[in-house]
DNA sequence: TGCTACTTGTG
DNA sequence: ACAAGTAGC
């Protein structure tokens, strides 16, 4: 089931790609399986329509995958030759393997089997063939994919251009001003030199195939940009590692990789959930960011890392919380990528960071927003404050928040909780898990 | 793709 | 003091 982000760029998504084929003299046939299996409804339509074949894309959750299978025994049986490709990955899963045979559990030597010899596949370009408009299906406007009262999408309007033309036109703008220097400034989130390509990948607005041979055109002839080009294809490979992980999982988004995380004590806390939630913990870049994803339904990666840190370690919510809010938050929510990186973040997945690399939110923030531009931004009410008194607002001396405006604990709220402490309970917690 | 406490060396 | 290095979480 999509998250509310995800089905208000989908309504847009699927408009875009109803004009395109409009435009080739077709029409975009709209079909829900809303109390019946995939398959059955496949079949009827199949039937009803004089289908003779039937194509599709891979998909790698179990769930997924068992649905898929079902489908394609289910039509083949029936005799409308189905048949399934490859459409989101660089490659299918059980093509990256260890020598001894095994997928890899290590991005890195994932990564360096994947680059040697991989080659993109170049699109074909618009097939020839003769569309059909002359049928009746469901019309987008009954799946009420917007959201209504109270319509809360302003922001991703504003950020957002889905489709395939919002996908071109974000990767050559990334090329313009983003992928010099993306090695360095990468990690910054007050700065344009991240791809935000996430949400057209994973609604395949873009292939990553062609985010590859474009970038390595870019790169070639242009040796200044070399490394930075190859840092930003070993970020895509990373998309690639978590469906291998998926792949190989049950359930990625229930069960922890690492089974020794599953007697860990998380806590239960709904106000401070909330808090998170809302941005309203009191640490200005773990708030900028739960804000920056409200309003755009899209977050900084260095910034998912920070509030994800803060969830798991400081409220010592279960990952699986944290998870579920960016499902339904995130227009790029990804059934591998999401809960593949709150795994990392909660040192219970594959390759993942340990679990005492606890972040700081006041260096963090100092750190990769020095200037606060990030802070100022989605956190308006400090926006006065001097730049020092940014990242830990709660140390300002009373007649400085007054002359800014802002009164902490009133006009924004006192940290909920203390750093120091926070750190010291995990790390306990953590302890506990080994005896 | 951490943080902290503690050390040693310098002034 | 404070930088620089490092062990252990």
């Amino acid at each position: 089931m999509l998250g509310g982000a995800k089905r208000w760029w989908l309504d847009k998504s699927l408009r875009a790609l109803s004009e395109k084929i409009e435009n080739l003299g077709g029409k975009l046939f709209l079909k829900r399986n809303t109390d019946r299996s995939t398959a059955d409804v496949l079949l009827d339509v199949c039937r009803t329509h004089n289908v003779k074949s039937v194509f599709w894309n891979r998909r790698y959750s179990t769930s997924e995958t068992d649905i898929d299978k079902s489908v394609k025994s289910v039509l083949s049986e029936a005799g409308h030759s189905p048949s399934s490709f490859s459409g989101s990955l660089l490659k299918e899963p059980w093509e990256v393997k260890t020598n001894s045979g095994n997928p890899y559990k290590v991005f890195t030597p994932f990564w360096n089997a994947l680059k040697p010899d991989f080659a993109p596949k170049h699109p074909d370009g618009i097939p020839d063939c003769s569309f059909f408009s002359d049928f009746d299906c469901e019309d987008l406007e009954d799946w009420a994919l917007h959201p209504s009262k109270p319509d809360w999408s302003d922001g991703l309007g504003d950020a957002w251009i889905p489709g395939e033309d919002g996908a071109k036109a974000c990767l050559e703008a990334f090329f313009d001003e983003g992928l010099k220097g993306y090695k360095e400034k990468r990690d910054r989130p007050d700065l344009p030199n991240t791809s935000r390509l996430s949400p057209y990948l994973s609604f395949g607005e873009i292939s990553v195939h062609e985010i590859w041979s474009r970038t390595l055109q870019k790169i070639s002839g242009a040796s200044e940009l070399e490394s930075d080009g190859w840092a930003f294809l070993r970020e895509l490979a990373w998309r690639d590692f978590s469906y291998s992980l998926l792949f190989q999982s049950k359930d990625l988004s229930t069960e922890n990789w690492n089974d020794k995380f599953d007697g860990f004590p998380w806590e239960k806390n709904e106000t401070c959930l909330t808090a998170w939630q809302k941005g309203q913990t009191g640490y200005p870049i773990v708030d900028a960011g739960m804000r920056e994803l409200w309003t755009t339904g899209w977050m900084h990666n260095r910034v998912r890392m920070i509030v994800a840190s803060f969830l798991i370690k400081h409220l010592m919510i279960d990952w699986r919380t944290g998870e579920e809010w960016f499902w339904d938050t995130l227009v790029d929510a990804d059934t591998a990528n999401n809960p593949a990186s709150w795994q990392w973040v909660a040192g219970s997945g594959a390759d993942a960071s340990p679990y005492f690399r606890i972040f700081n939110p006041i260096t963090q923030g100092e750190k990769f927003d020095p200037d606060g531009v990030y802070i100022r931004k989605w956190v308006p009410e400090l926006s006065k404050l001097p730049r020092k008194c940014l990242f830990a607002p709660w140390d300002t001396p009373r007649d400085v928040q007054k002359e800014c405006g802002v009164l902490i604990g009133h006009d924004y709220p006192k940290p909920i909780v203390i750093h120091k402490q926070a750190r010291q309970r995990a790390l306990d917690a953590y302890e506990s898990l080994k005896t």
